[in-house]
DNA sequence: GCGCAATTATCGCTTATAGG
DNA sequence: CCTATAAGCGATAATTGCGC
């Protein structure tokens, strides 16, 4: 406990100093989060698959969870009722001791963020401003299509793509298909004809 | 980079720390656990039923007590069994709220705008093949912030603004923001003295 | 019924990354 | 560049349940 009476005159400098609070959103599943182990960052991630839990292997991002919501195939099919009624048993097994891992007071620290993106709304209200100095430079061997109010540069730049592969790569076959039918329009051309230097905004 | 660090050689002061207890709740019925012997965790549990003690095969945690009651051994009707399935959906989605507001923690007042948002996948989905011939114009009076496929426009174009008011007025403010600061950049200066016809795209 | 090996899951603490 | 903080490793607490 002495160790700290060294020098260090514990003064304002440091102790006034409001916690400049930062948005640095998560990218993980809710429950490995809550875990602290290894996300895949698959939906449903490769734990939860094997918790049984993969209905909830959510994200905390409300609007991207529904992209990669997949076959949400109905399961009746040809299997019994009383073996749907077991699965529906071990599903509340399951789901039972994923919210004992909730309940467990142990962490009470610091889940502000994640809170904070659950509204989609909060989630560009924090993205945006750093998004509106964010730079793109259009290089003439390759068109660039996103400027940094675009989408795709919000997603690039914000998220782990292989999270959001399935979005990236409509939006790339999207441009492609755009490109093959219109070729170069007259409008890309000149823009990329004049000398835009490498740290010009590109809105 | 490889930096020794600081090595504090007293030990012992690991040793004093209390005992970190950790919270790790059973999920075998209380017999089992006390036999120590498997159990397949159902309610009443088989080895719970061989033993003729069904009626208190239970589960530390009471969710799973009441969930699970009856079991008797004689064929359920499928209209009995229909019921199970309905009654174990509901209670399924009872624990799914509850998991929700554990995710959410202090879910606060910000759960108008999520809940409105329920169906962001459509806006993806359905909406975004329809961006690619989505025009703007970009008219010297008024500088258009936006192409197809930016994030304004697919607000603007896909959602009533109602829904969507308090971030297009965010939106809004950014780039008033940002004029005011920045004026119009040489980018968009060039863009503007250039000869765009009003169908051009702007990606 | 129990010792204890095997297995599973928690969480303190480090590292990497990114916001500003 | 500085630091907040997300990610998640890994030590190890705890649970399971085999086999005596
Ligand atoms: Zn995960
Ligand atoms: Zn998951
Ligand atoms: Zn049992
Ligand atoms: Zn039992």
């Amino acid at each position: 406990m002495n160790l700290e009476s060294s020098n260090i005159t514990h003064t304002d400098y440091q102790s006034q100093r409001q916690p400049k609070k930062r948005n640095r959103p998560s990218f993980v599943c809710t429950n490995c989060k809550k875990k602290k182990i290894k996300c895949d960052r698959q939906k449903p991630c490769h734990n939860c698959v094997k918790a049984g839990i993969s209905r909830y292997c959510e994200y905390p991002i409300p609007t991207l969870n529904h992209l990669f919501e997949e076959s949400r195939d109905e399961q009746p099919s040809d299997a019994s009722l009383k073996d749907e009624v077991n699965e529906l048993k071990s599903e509340i097994m399951n789901l039972e001791k994923l919210l004992t891992s909730f309940q467990n007071k142990n962490d009470q620290q610091q889940h502000q963020m994640t809170l904070d993106l659950s509204n989609t709304a909060e989630l560009f209200d924090k993205k945006l401003p750093s998004l509106k100095t964010f730079k793109v430079a259009m290089k003439p061997s390759r068109i660039s299509f996103s400027g940094p109010l675009s989408l795709l540069t919000i997603l690039n730049y914000n998220f782990n793509f292989r999270l959001f592969g399935s979005l990236a790569k409509f939006l790339d076959a999207e441009r492609l298909a755009w490109k093959q039918l219109n070729g170069n329009p007259s409008y890309i051309q000149k823009l990329i004809n004049a000398d835009i230097k490498g740290d010009d905004l590109i809105i």
